[in-house]
DNA sequence: ACCCAGGGTCATA
DNA sequence: TATGACCATGGG
């Protein structure tokens, strides 16, 4: 047999992923990841953000700089109804009150932001993984853009994107696909933060599936794409 | 009237 | 291990 099990797929000339993320960078430019100020309220956001647009995301963290309630202690404080009375636009209000107060209780028994800064990068990852209601992507988010360590975040864009490309099959674990995207690319955090914001930011417009492909800084590596 | 968005947990088989 | 139900607002 001369041909492999792979899928038929013609000699695809695949873009490197560096070459995929100069394309997206030159397209785009620099997202300035991640939108707000301080660490915590870095973790806030990414818990907020969990299936949910960022705009949502920005009106419930605005409701809790409002009541003065952006900090570790003033959660804990609020009852859960009235936390989850400023958390109501991000929707899912409810549930993510309860993880906000998970993660400030873990937060806090670290003793507070400035510990967990001293944590190496697997002891955090762990530690944050630990939390109910953060997993993988939330965790790997935090460590990232508020800890500034060398994760690569795996998001739902990625998978359908790069299976899209070639890359991966798309059915691999989180694990699998965020040590290949660190083994090649990195530990680089400046290109992770970029990349990862690049994708999300962009991800509805880069070789998307359904319907197909759209003009997009991939274009003309893509499979799928439109002429 | 749908579909989707910067996911994760829990129950079930 | 792998699905499915569930959580819920706001914009297109």
């Amino acid at each position: 047999m001369t041909s492999s099990p792979r899928k038929n797929r013609k000699s695809k000339p695949r873009a490197s992923l560096r070459q995929i993320y100069r394309r997206l960078l030159a397209a785009h430019g620099p997202q300035h990841w991640w939108p707000g100020g301080s660490r915590f309220e870095i973790m806030v956001g990414a818990v907020l953000t969990q299936n949910t647009a960022w705009t949502n995301v920005e009106r419930a963290v605005a409701n809790l700089k409002r009541a003065k309630a952006l900090s570790p202690p003033a959660i804990l404080r609020a009852s859960p109804k009235r936390l989850a009375g400023w958390l109501r636009p991000s929707g899912y209000f409810n549930v993510k009150a309860k993880r906000l107060k998970a993660m400030c209780h873990w937060l806090v028994e670290q003793g507070g932001v400035r510990s967990l800064a001293r944590l190496n990068t697997h002891d955090l990852r762990a530690g944050l993984l630990s939390v109910n209601g953060i997993g993988p992507e939330t965790a790997d988010d935090i460590v990232l853009y508020a800890f500034e360590r060398p994760v690569f975040v795996i998001d739902a864009y990625t998978r359908r994107i790069f299976a899209r490309l070639g890359h991966i099959r798309g059915d691999e674990g989180y694990e699998t696909l965020r040590h290949l995207f660190e083994n090649i690319l990195g530990p680089d955090v400046p290109v992770f933060n970029e990349y990862h914001a690049l994708i999300v930011a962009h991800g509805k417009d880069i070789c998307r599936v359904k319907p197909r492909c759209a003009e997009c800084a991939l274009a003309r590596s893509c499979p799928g794409a439109v002429k």
